[in-house]
DNA sequence: TGTACATCAGTGAACGCGCGTTCACTGATGTAC
DNA sequence: TGTACATCAGTGAACGCGCGTTCACTGATGTAC
């Protein structure tokens, strides 16, 4: 009964790939109770039990692991958006379904995740450069919610809506980047509406985060859902006000 | 040629008043340097070549330092969207041309004092509780927006739009509040309408400075005050869309 | 299968730093008679 | 106007803390023959 399952030459690999999973897990945790600014690499050590100059061996800085976690958020927030709108595209919703449980996903996860949000959609960690790395996966959740106006304006059931004066704003690659694989020749007033009402949610769930909706809205929830319903209305998503 | 200036039972609490004043100037300045994490007393103690024990007959610990600083913010934001207002109304400009110069000059603060900026509107400062001090402030800019739409209304310029589930969810004595002072009755969906308008504002004024729009938007400009017309007409003012 | 060597993981001590806050003290500014 | 006392501003040393990062070292895991 040979134990085979490491494959022999990642035995090593294996542990590492192990620790680097442990060492991320700590630091997730521990931004989840400090926030950014707390989180330390010492803190991280002294969670996982070892001394803290053991950490160095799998991160090479504070650094990098504020990288990792912040590339973590993004994808997380990217596959909850994903996952949401799969579900509602797997039992038939239209685009304005579609869209609503989008936004209600994202809202969902930052307030599970109000730390790791603030870690990307707050506030910039002073002294702090995000590398390139973050750029990819910053636009993840984003493209949910671009990818479902395409899909409506491919389907015809998108009349879209003329932007005064945003649209020329958007970048040129970016709106080719949105409208990519999507079968519509690009529209950049469905695109500059979409990174609108895009900006308008983020902004929202950041006042409600933030505290700034305290006893000024006493049901966030519906607040929330009235905003997106509109927002979705801008976009040119029918049906939306039902 | 007695000296009279100084009242002479007061001249300790001029110098006082002058102290605090220049802790508080240097406060500012670091915090536009390294940002409210950042920011410490023994700092703003070198800065004054004074001991550093020395700043707590002033201001009783770093957390009161903060809380200064952020009463200071939000004034300064209230004080240049009311001059912008002033000026617009002054030289009569209508509720739109109003609005538009009123969000004008608050994405400008917040780009001359983006760290300033950041303290109010972006993440909370970890293990700061912001005390009672700081809610009445907070709303000033926000007053401004409203008691535009207040006037519209009342001048019969604005056409109140349903708000879709979001009217309901505005606190009563914000409602209140907010229209105090009008002549005219409160309008639930103006005062959800208007608050929603504030958040996509400030929303999208932290995006722009949180480095969000980066390889996005290129005339960030020009993409605030496309948004900020369409933001008009969402709240019901004419003539914005020209 | 066994031995000699190379690679890597993890340790513990150390460097140098900055922080918030307290405290006993000196010396100047005010007050009461 | 002058003296005796109280108040307050500012000092400098100290407490106790945590941090990021480096470095020489031990011991285990892997590799080549």
């Amino acid at each position: 009964m040979a134990n085979t399952i490491p494959a022999p030459r990642l035995a090593r690999e294996v542990a590492r790939a192990e620790l680097t999973r442990a060492i991320l897990a700590s630091a997730r945790r521990q931004l989840a109770e400090v926030g950014a600014t707390g989180l330390s690499v010492r803190a991280v050590a002294r969670d996982l039990g070892m001394a803290s100059s053991a950490v160095y061996r799998y991160v090479s800085s504070r650094d990098q692991l504020l990288t990792l976690l912040i590339v973590e958020a993004y994808d997380a927030v990217g596959v909850a958006a994903e996952a949401a709108d799969a579900v509602a595209a797997e039992r038939g919703d239209g685009p304005a379904a579609r869209w609503m449980a989008t936004c209600r996903a994202v809202r969902g996860w930052a307030l599970e995740h109000p730390h790791e949000w603030a870690l990307v959609y707050g506030s910039p960690v002073t002294g702090y450069a995000a590398p390139q790395t973050t750029v990819e996966p910053a636009t993840r959740a984003a493209r949910v919610l671009a990818s479902i106006t395409a899909d409506a304006l491919s389907q015809g059931s998108l009349e879209p809506r003329p932007a005064v004066g945003t649209s020329a704003a958007v970048a040129d690659d970016v709106a080719a980047m949105i409208t990519a694989g999507a079968d519509t020749g690009r529209n950049p007033d469905v695109v500059a509406r979409s990174l609108l009402a895009w900006v308008c949610m983020v902004g929202l769930v950041n006042f409600e985060l933030f505290g700034h909706l305290h006893n000024v809205v006493g049901d966030t929830a519906g607040f929330f859902d009235g905003a997106m319903r509109l927002a979705a209305e801008q976009v040119g998503l029918p049906g939306a006000a039902a």
